[in-house]
RNA sequence: GCCCCUGUCGUCUAGCUCGGCCUAGGACAUCGCCCUUUCAAGGCGGCAACACGGGUUCAAAUCCCGUCGGGGGCGCCA
């Protein structure tokens, strides 16, 4: 059986996008399942637009999807180098022998003269074609114009009869009238190839067997053929994915929100629920379980069953795959995790002392719930840090004001004062003697006690909570956390301040 | 304009190759109920799609033709 050697070739122009996280993402999985390589090459012949910050990011981003590469720049590898802008001698000695051979040819019309013929083809409702000016020039006069400094590209001699056509492995059969296809540039006059030309000559020379790409190249794949015809090379199979959209049905951009995988990284999205987002993008598991690692997607990734048709980006389903699988995590890394996003709140002592890791374990399992991902963390965590009832919302302001509730709440602090030690045990001992003395009961009974406790309306079960600020209270924290003695003391004070307003 | 790709619930999709098992399945979102001293989570249930028009056939989401919609390409960009 043949090798499968697949590459993923972005050029370094920006952040990496999700479109194309995606298809590297699809490389690297039928690699993985076929136990093929997967090779990394950097496309930077164009070198106003390329830059070497944008690599570094490229090559972080993928690997914190966990898409390592087995051959690439760096790293290398038998089929080097991994560069285009370090590729120039092959590149040559190839457009060489194809001029040689008359399977291409010297073109000196100027780019202004292109522009001006692409235009009219354009208004006259015609393709836009190369004229074949050139075409005849006898290599040896070329060679002399050139000698006399004259800038020339080289095309392709490409036949306007027949067709080219080949089989996608996800589309099938496509065919193309070569009548639509001119002699496409291989080499532009400043001597660099264009991505035609290029990728041809790569992709053969690594001896790449299937190419995974976005259907932005379908039309290409024809002029490539063709190249690899003159260089009498057997091409590779092509795969070619549809696109990835926004809401609006245009592509995904940053009007739609977050688009790279640095922004997703940021956000607090795992790696892993990232990754396991963007197989479904376009594919479906056959039995329909959808959370899935790397692993399982290797297992059941098939790439005939990728859809034909383009795949709008759903935000809200990468964050309910996300949190499935923050789900999944160990007590002590979701500890981990959230510790990266807490540290910025000035709540936590650095280092962390043991103890105080394990309160962080269990209280972050009991915030986890109803949050999309870590970074959201923060806000939720203000409930044991930031006890303020002169802040509290409107909603839980009206909780505490009316008669009733401020009763409860005197009850309630009787009864804490009085006891020395304070849980969750006691507090439902003293919830019953609140109710019987109060006549308070249900909503009526809790509501106002919860927010004494917490200043909020909402929040997680007191029954979690009370443990928690209690231990928390007699911790060293940065920001002391006050107990729920503390607490209700603070409540009932603020609450007769304003009654003493109002009279 | 020309060429190419594509069209199943709001979204991702299963089904289409081998017409009948499809009163079209799942998941996200949404809505309702249950659980719960709020919210969330969880459990249960509901709403919701074969783009349209013609064929072929006893029978079509599935095959054929056309229309319309969406996307891509038409560079000395990649």
């Amino acid at each position: 059986m043949e090798k499968v050697r697949v590459r993923f070739a972005p050029s370094p122009t920006g952040y990496l996008h999700v479109g194309n996280a995606r298809t590297a993402l699809f490389n690297w999985l039928f690699a993985r399942q076929k136990g093929g390589r997967f090779v990394l090459r950097v496309e930077d012949t164009d070198v106003e637009r390329s830059g070497e910050e944008y690599e570094k990011k490229l090559k972080s981003s993928l690997k914190w999807l966990g898409l390592e590469w087995d051959e690439g720049p760096e790293i290398g590898g038998k089929k080097g180098p991994y560069r285009q802008s370090q590729r120039l001698p092959h590149y040559k000695s190839h457009t060489q022998k194809l001029l040689e051979e008359g399977k291409a040819y010297y073109c000196f019309c100027s780019p202004q003269k292109l522009e001006e013929e692409r235009k009219k083809a354009l208004a006259q409702g015609k393709m836009p074609l190369y004229s074949g000016r050139c075409r005849s020039i006898p290599l040896e006069e070329a060679r002399k114009r050139l000698e006399v400094g004259e800038k020339a590209g080289v095309r392709l001699r490409t036949s306007d009869r027949g067709n080219v056509s080949f089989q996608d492995i996800i589309r099938g059969s496509l065919d193309f009238d070569l009548r639509y296809i001119g002699d496409p540039i291989l080499v532009r006059s400043n001597g660099l190839p264009a991505y035609n030309y290029a990728v041809v000559i790569d992709d053969g020379l690594m001896e790449i067997s299937h190419v995974i790409r976005g259907e932005d190249h379908i039309s290409n794949t024809a002029r490539q053929i063709l190249v690899y015809k003159a260089l009498s090379w057997v091409p590779p199979r092509f795969a070619h994915l549809s696109m990835v959209m926004g809401k609006d049905n245009t592509r995904l951009s940053k009007r739609h929100g977050a688009t790279s995988v640095e922004q997703f990284q940021k956000k607090g999205i795992l790696s892993s629920s990232l990754f396991n987002y963007l197989a479904l993008l376009g594919w479906a598991p056959p039995e329909g379980k959808e959370v899935l690692n790397k692993e399982g997607l290797i297992k059941l990734f098939n790439l005939e069953r990728v859809s034909r048709s383009a795949a709008i980006f759903d935000y809200d389903k990468l964050y309910w795959i996300n949190r499935e699988h923050m789900k999944k995590l160990s007590s002590s890394e979701k500890a981990q995790k959230a510790y990266a996003y807490l540290k910025e709140t000035g709540y936590f002592p650095s280092p962390m002392s043991e103890a105080h890791w394990s309160w962080l374990e269990r209280a972050v399992e009991t915030q986890l719930e109803g949050v999309n991902s870590f970074s959201e963390l923060p806000p939720q965590f203000s409930i044991f840090f930031d006890f303020d009832p002169s802040r509290m919302s409107p909603e839980a302001r009206e909780i505490v004001h009316s008669e009733s509730a401020r009763k409860v709440i005197r009850s309630f602090w009787e009864k804490i004062s009085q006891s020395s030690t304070f849980d969750y045990q006691s507090f439902v001992g003293m919830t019953q003697e609140i109710k019987k003395e109060t006549g308070c009961k249900g909503k009526h009974l809790y509501h106002p006690l919860r927010v004494a406790l917490t200043s909020r309306a909402s929040g997680l079960e007191l029954d979690q909570f009370i443990p928690l600020v209690e231990e928390a209270s007699r911790m060293n924290f940065k920001k002391p956390v006050k107990s729920c003695y503390q607490r209700v003391a603070e409540m009932l004070q603020h609450l007769e301040s304003l009654s003493s307003q109002n009279d």
